[in-house]
DNA sequence: CCATCATAGTCAACAATCTGAATAGTCAGA
DNA sequence: TCTGACTATTCAGATTGTTGACTATGATGG
């Protein structure tokens, strides 16, 4: 069970459907989570018959009606359950990363430009999560919105989105333009 | 098809057990990527039999033989296709960043004792890599290390890593001492 | 009028990963 | 001598995640 939990958490924000959970980045678990429409509709389905959510449907009109699932008490109790045992560790799970360590051996090339995109990726990225941040603090400042407010999980998971996108960011840039020099020396040399 | 090309990426440095790449996943390709004793030996089995990695019985004493695999040359033409072709964007997947989201909407205090723990986790694995970055570059300075080396490809994962850990820690850290002051505050209150 | 995009959701097939167990020999300590 | 830990590998089965296609309707742009 590894989706479900994180379903879980997006919903404890409010209602949604699958499809805002599927678009939403502004829900959060992006942050720490991905997953392809069919698995959250499969996910909500599954939890729905198991009781922890329990959907509603909505009449639109000049589109199609949609579904909005809450977390039951059921899926609270469960997601407390989820909270107190023990998490494994995680780790990075990166193709890029792979690539670059293999970089002495391959053409470095291709592997600076896919450095240079994820960083603009990155870079895109990060400013969302900067608008993010100040939404949930609502024009607080942040030390005090982290003491006083209500809602932290979801600022401090997007805290953290931030600090591994810019992490990232800085070096792809660095590694992009190491391997840049290299290959420019390389050539030089002959 | 994922973890092949981090397997092979590992074969790069030399010749390597499956055993080793278990239990060494913590010192080589661990930084990126994962995997279990026995989707190595299954993958390398198909690596084989697709001739992209070679094995070599090697006959011990006081213990079992043990299967070397080094890289071919079709292994290697493989990894170069890979490295050019486009990488998927990553993204963190961590039950604790789940949980974190969550909390306050479930009971905080397993969440930090987790979150400290996570981060003396982090703490060990950093001492391990730094370690691991000093014995890379063989005593000599970084930035020289990363000019003229031989091999840095290795040497950025391991950075890469290495920053992930410190901002994981940190941010355990400041999460943990955050969420214990608004537990000790909402306590006061009663 | 046609193409295309956005909303909203579903189905089937496949690939990747994880869980759990089993085998089998060596070595060190109680 | 029994126990447990380490080396070294294999198998079966379940769970998860990805790929690709498909159904609808309404709105937008040319």
């Amino acid at each position: 069970m590894a989706l479900r939990h994180a379903v879980l958490a997006a919903l404890l924000d409010g209602e949604y459907s699958g499809y805002q959970l599927a678009k939403g980045f502004d829900i959060g678990v992006a942050n720490f989570w991905h997953a392809l429409p069919q698995q959250l509709y499969a996910e909500l389905a599954k939890l729905e018959t198991e009781g922890l959510v329990t959907g509603r449907e909505v009449v639109q009109e000049g589109r199609p009606n949609k579904r909005l699932f809450r977390v039951t008490e059921a899926g609270l109790a469960e997601m407390e359950r989820f909270a107190a045992r023990a998490a494994k560790p995680s780790f990075i799970r990166d193709d890029l990363l792979v690539k670059v360590q293999a970089v002495d051996g391959v053409a470095a090339a291709p592997v600076i430009e896919q450095l240079t995109e994820r960083a603009q990726m990155a870079d895109a990225k990060i400013e969302l999560l900067e608008k993010l941040l100040v939404k949930l603090r609502g024009g607080a400042d942040e030390e005090e919105f982290l003491r006083t407010g209500e809602r932290v999980g979801p600022y401090l998971t997007c805290l953290r989105g931030l600090a591994f996108e810019r992490e990232s960011r800085d070096w792809c840039r660095r590694a992009a333009a190491l391997l840049s020099e290299r290959t420019a020396a390389a050539r030089g040399r002959g």
